[in-house]
DNA sequence: AGCACGCCGACT
DNA sequence: GTCGGCGTGCTC
């Protein structure tokens, strides 16, 4: 017997399968699916088993299979399906596909290929007349006798409460035994079964959606109109049809309350898959899906990989966020691998939302996918109040980080015991140290990019590629004590209230305060437990919080969002603003809401203090359709990357001009222009984008590129379908 | 991806 | 005369 193995290493030129033999002692175990490990050139590493057939001829002298890494992982039929769709969407190596699929953990590194744990009990190894035998003969072994008196009463009982000498002694004499038992380290007990009432609107959008069929429904529902109650009674529903459900969340660590409701109505039911877990709680939780044990995965964007047999429903929450998008290697999209399982399993989607993506509303609109509504909130709360502050005026009276409008707002809801949010985009202290006298200003030397200064380390940072410098006094092309910082980041901001406000007490969220692990958590309880007056931080506090003392939210620079050079920007901005107007006001005191920006007018802003979504969409839609942006057109961009910059230059061209002469006369080739991060770690890009309604040679073409570049070690090809940032 | 083989330049 | 540069090609 032979298998077809894939070789783990990610590699254009590599990405084909070899045959090996299969030695005597794995012909029962191993399947196609299994993951291996093979003797390659003068190495041994891992291999993924596509194959197994009986007959093979070739001049080669085969080698055989070392072992299987672990016999309970096995991707079954329809993982491998969706491996192999994966990798034809994306064009990434095939053994990427089915990496990315597995959980991490198991990309075996070192030679550690379990991760279960185990407790570990002992147990009498013999009857109760020989121990009692051996307690009357050896009367000075006061500490082995109250053992064995123990184990004759329990019979079970966890090693760890003996001491480790006294269980050596014994089990030398052969008195006791080990037993073991596997434990998964996240248990989570079930607290309460009490389903919530449901609104008209609820119950309207859960009576709609029909478990028979393959159909994609978007459920359009304000912030705060029970979104996750819908969810949780669907999967009620599926569960008591014994199927399965996968419910993916933009942020599992944000996401926090979503989990803990799940935990509580369903307990051990659902297992729970991020990045943030260690590698033994996800091999754990992957074994859970994979053994049956549970019929509910929550999880960020891997989730929809995990393997859980028989699902009846698929849902995805905030599904306009960016995170279902992963931005390296296999660039796929979460929704395109949750419509290929529903597809195999005829199931519903269910992608739910405040502020839809336009794509998913057009295709609403279109009758492709059911338009379900929940337009208001649930019991006595409203929709906060939103008020644009023009900071053009605001400046002129030397207010340059707080209008006085929202200072005053702030110091009231201090004194009235209630909490704020404020919103900036931006971490760090500033964004641009310059000299005055000269004019300089510091950038990466790696990546085209300003550095951004971090006071509290005092030093200037890239955002890119995580270069740092210290910062000195003087300037270092005149050497002037000149230099000035420019642009407001969230540590400057934290540092600017607690002078303007000293009674505040200010906690700051953002990449750098939460690097650690349970930081976020920490963050999110003590801001619950009102240990704080304030939280200021960068969008990551934005989604899915609920504190219900918090009254006023203050957007500080609606700008930072809004001028950033990309066509989605527009739609970013309103869906972030109408995230962060969600949290206030969630309980019976009213919210309310201050945007301070540069530009009043803005068509985008006045849509999300009116919460006026139709609006926003109509507007972006003509915007889209003059430009021929999605969703009328679909893109497709490809960079070309390298350390040379007359050779990357000179290759996007010649992709350029074979485009041309390829693809149909109906799709736009874009380019070749300087990719939006042009230089970062001292790569060069280069990009064209393509856009298209319809093009039967696009995908052919795409592959063919591909090809060229595969074996080309001095230039690389980078190609995205359907980017988010263009 | 890693590693070996192979063919030309600057050195003890 | 050798050491070593990295270009090319192979790995079941």
């Amino acid at each position: 017997m032979y298998a077809e193995v894939l070789i783990e290493y990610s590699a254009k030129a590599i990405d084909k399968t070899f045959t090996y033999l299969i030695p005597d002692s794995l012909k029962n175990d191993l399947q196609v699916g299994m993951k291996v490990l093979v003797p390659f050139g003068s190495k041994i590493i891992n291999g993924f088993v596509t194959n197994i057939k009986d007959e093979y001829t070739s001049e080669y002298e085969l080698k055989a299979i070392n072992s299987i890494v672990d016999k309970y992982l096995v991707l079954n039929d329809e993982m491998l399906k969706l491996g192999a769709y994966l990798q034809s969407m994306t064009l990434c190596t095939k053994i990427a596909a089915y990496q990315t699929m597995l959980p991490s953990s198991l990309k075996v590194k070192e030679q550690k290929n379990n991760y279960s744990k185990y407790l570990i009990y002992l147990e009498l190894n013999q009857d109760e007349l020989t121990i009692n035998e051996y307690i009357v003969s050896h009367p000075n072994r006061k500490k082995q006798i109250e053992a064995l008196n123990i184990l004759l009463k329990d019979h079970k009982v966890l090693k760890s409460s003996f001491s480790p000498n006294i269980i050596k002694s014994l089990k030398e004499e052969d008195l006791i035994k080990e037993t073991k038992e596997q434990i998964y380290r996240l248990n989570n007990q079930k607290v309460t079964e009490e389903k919530k009432l449901l609104s008209s609107d609820q119950q309207k959008a859960l009576n709609s959606i029909l478990f028979n069929e393959e159909k994609t429904y978007l459920l359009h529902g304000v912030t705060g109109s029970g979104k996750t109650e819908v969810y949780m009674q669907l999967i009620e529903k599926v569960v008591k049809m014994n199927k399965t459900a996968i419910m993916l969340v933009p942020e599992i660590s944000l996401t926090t309350q979503i989990i803990n409701n799940f935990y509580a109505r369903f307990g051990q039911d659902v297992a729970i898959f991020h990045s943030a877990l260690s590698d033994g709680e996800k091999y754990d939780e992957y074994l859970k899906i994979l053994r049956g044990e549970v019929h509910i995965v929550i999880g960020t964007r891997s989730a929809i990989f995990t393997p859980l047999k028989n699902i009846g429903i698929i849902i995805i929450d905030e599904e306009h966020s960016d995170t279902y998008k992963q931005d390296s290697n296999p660039r796929y999209h979460a929704i395109d691998m949750a419509k290929f399982r529903c597809h195999y399993h005829h199931i519903p989607l269910v992608l739910g939302s405040a502020t839809p993506s336009l794509e998913t509303m057009a295709r609403a609109k279109k009758g492709v996918y059911e338009y379900l509504s929940m337009p208001k909130r649930i019991g006595k709360s409203v929709l906060p109040k939103v008020t644009i502050i023009d900071m053009t005026e605001e400046m002129k009276k030397r207010n340059v980080i707080l209008s006085s409008s929202l200072k005053d707002k702030i110091i009231d809801r201090l004194i009235k015991k209630e909490q704020v949010i404020l919103l900036l985009n931006r971490r760090g202290y500033s964004t641009i140290i310059t000299c005055k006298s000269c004019g300089y200003t510091f950038k990466c030397p790696h990546c085209d990019i300003t550095l951004t200064y971090h006071k509290s380390s005092n030093n200037l940072r890239c955002h890119y590629c995580g270069y740092t410098v210290f910062k000195g006094d003087t300037c270092p092309e005149c050497h002037e004590k000149s230099l000035a910082d420019y642009g407001l980041g969230t540590e400057k901001l934290e540092q600017e209230i607690n002078k303007l406000i000293p009674s505040a007490k200010t906690i700051r969220m953002d990449a750098d305060t939460t690097r650690n692990k349970g930081s976020h958590e920490d963050i999110i309880n003590r801001f619950k437990k009102h240990e704080y007056d304030i939280l200021l931080g960068t969008q990551m506090i934005s989604k899915g919080l609920n504190f219900p003392l918090v009254t006023l939210v203050g957007v500080i620079n609606a700008d930072a969002t809004l001028n950033i050079p990309d066509f989605r920007s527009g739609e970013r901005t309103f869906a972030l603003l109408s995230q962060v107007a969600g949290r206030a006001g969630r309980s019976e005191i009213p919210g309310e809401v201050i945007i301070q920006t540069m530009n009043p007018d803005n068509y985008t802003l006045k849509c999300v203090a009116n919460h006026d979504y139709e609006k926003f969409y109509k507007y972006e839609m003509e915007n889209r359709h003059k430009l021929d942006y999605p969703p009328y057109y679909y893109l497709t961009s490809i960079k070309i990357a390298s350390k040379d910059y007359e050779l990357a230059s000179k290759e996007i061209t010649k992709v350029k001009n074979y485009l041309t002469s390829k693809l149909s006369k109906t799709s736009i080739i874009l380019g070749p222009t300087t990719a939006s991060m042009f230089k970062i770690n001292n790569i060069y890009r280069f990009q064209i984008i393509i856009k298209y309604k319809q093009d039967p040679n696009l995908f052919n073409t795409l592959k063919e590129l591909d090809e060229i570049y595969m074996s080309n070690l001095k230039v690389n090809i980078e190609i995205d379908n359907n980017p988010l940032q263009v």
